[in-house]
DNA sequence: CCTGCAGTGTAACGTTCGTTATGCCGAAAC
DNA sequence: GTTTCGGCATAACGAACGTTACACTGCAGG
C-alpha cells in the first residue's frame, strides 16, 4: 500500500497544500507530517530538511505548471488563442492540481528575504524561473502573433497575469480570469493588425 | 529627543519596511525593535503583542493609501482621469512612504490562514477593508465616468491595480504602472462612450 | 531464516521566538 | 530635590520549531 514515491506524493501533496494555505513560516513540519498521514521522521527520511520539501513542491509545481500551459497552447488553434491560453492554463491547472491560494511562487517571494548580491538561493532560483518562463514565452507568443509591439502587448499580457494571482488572494474581481480574457482581447484586437498610427505612443 | 510619538512612528516605520521586505512570520520582534533603534521592553510598552503592531501597521498604510488616493484623485480634471488616478496614487505612495516589495494587505493575507467561518480576526478585517475601499471606489469612479458597463470597468481597473502590485513583487513587467496605465486607456476608450453593439458581449 | 527496506513512535536537543519581570538611568516638571 | 515619565539593559520563562537519535514493527526476497 506504500510504495516510496506514493509516500513522497502524499508529503508533497500536504506540504503544497498547507504551504499555500496558510503560509510557509507559520505551517510546521509535524502538520505537514500529520497531514499527510506519515512519521515526522518519513517525512526528513525523504526531505532532509523543511528548505529541501518547499524547494521540490516548488519544482514539481514549475513543471505541471509548463505542462499545463503546453497544453492549453496546443489546444489553441490561432495566434491569437494560443496568447490567450495562458488563462485557460491557469483554469485547467487550477481545477486539476491541490488548489491554493495563488500562485506559489509569488506567495513564496513574498514571505522570504531576497537574498543579498552574491548569495544564491536555490528557492529563489525557482522563481527567478517561473518569471523567466512567462516572461519568455509570452514574448514569444506575441511575435508569433504578428503584433505591431509585441513587446508591449507581452508586458499588458504579463500584466494580466499577475492580476488574475493577485486577484485570487484578494477574492475581488470575483471572476479575474473572465475580465482577464475580456481584457487580453481589446488588448489584442487593438494592438495586433491595428492601424500603425494609435500604436506608436509610448 | 524622544518624544513617545516620535519613538512609536520610528516603530511603526522600521516594523512596516521589515514586515514587508522580507516577511512577517520571518521578523522577530527584537529585529523590528533593533532596527528602529529600541529596546524589545519600549515595543512592547508601545504595542503590547506583535500581532498589535501588524494590526496598527496596516492601520496607518490604509489610511496612508486612501489620502493618496484622495490627492490623486483631486489632482485629475475629468472623469476618465480620475479612473486612472489610482496608478497615480500608487507611485505617489510608494514614492513618499517606506518602500516595500508590494501590497502590505496581500502579503499579509498570504501568509496568513484565513480564518475560519464565526472566527473574526482584525487583521483579516483591516485586509477586507482595504478590498473594500478598492472595490467600491473604482466601481464609483466607473460610474461617475458614464461607462456603459460601469462593473465591467471597475473589475477590469481591479484586475490591472492587482497586476501592478503582483508585477511589483514578480519584478516583472519591469514599468507596471506605464502598462497599467495605457490598457486602462485602452479599456476606458473602448467601453467608455463606444458604441453599445461591443460594450454587450459577455 | 535472515537480511534489508520503508515506515512508526517516543523522546530528546538546541535554538529561536514572543512575552514579561526587575531594576536602573536621565531628563523634565513641580 | 524629589517625583514622574519615557526609555534601556539584562535575564528569564514557556512554548514552538527544526532536527536527530534510538529502538521497534512489518513485509518482501534470497
Amino acid at each position: 500500500m506504500a510504495s516510496p514515491e506514493h509516500t513522497r506524493k502524499r508529503i508533497l501533496d500536504a506540504a503544497e497544500a498547507l504551504f499555500f494555505q496558510q503560509g510557509i513560516a507559520v505551517t510546521g513540519v509535524d502538520q505537514v507530517a500529520t497531514s499527510a498521514g506519515v512519521a515526522i521522521v518519513t517525512l526528513y527520511k525523504h526531505f532532509g530538511a523543511k528548505d529541501n520539501l518547499l524547494r521540490e513542491v516548488l519544482s514539481r509545481r514549475l513543471d505541471a505548471w509548463t505542462r499545463h500551459w503546453d497544453a492549453a497552447i496546443a489546444r489553441a488553434d490561432s495566434p491569437e488563442e494560443r496568447l490567450l491560453a495562458i488563462f485557460e492554463a491557469v483554469e485547467t491547472f487550477r481545477a486539476a492540481a491541490n488548489p491554493t491560494q495563488w500562485c506559489c511562487f509569488l506567495a513564496t517571494a513574498s514571505e522570504r528575504p531576497t537574498p543579498e548580491d552574491g548569495r544564491t538561493d536555490p528557492v529563489f532560483e525557482l522563481i527567478r524561473q517561473d518569471t523567466q518562463l512567462v516572461t519568455e514565452r509570452l514574448a514569444q507568443l506575441a511575435e508569433d502573433a504578428r503584433c505591431t509591439d509585441p513587446a508591449a502587448v507581452a508586458s499588458m499580457l504579463l500584466l494580466l497575469y499577475n492580476g488574475v494571482l493577485g486577484s485570487l488572494l484578494r477574492g475581488a474581481p470575483s471572476d479575474p480570469l473572465a475580465q482577464a480574457r475580456k481584457t487580453a482581447r481589446l488588448i489584442i484586437d487593438s494592438l495586433a493588425q491595428a492601424s500603425p498610427d494609435q500604436a506608436k505612443e509610448s
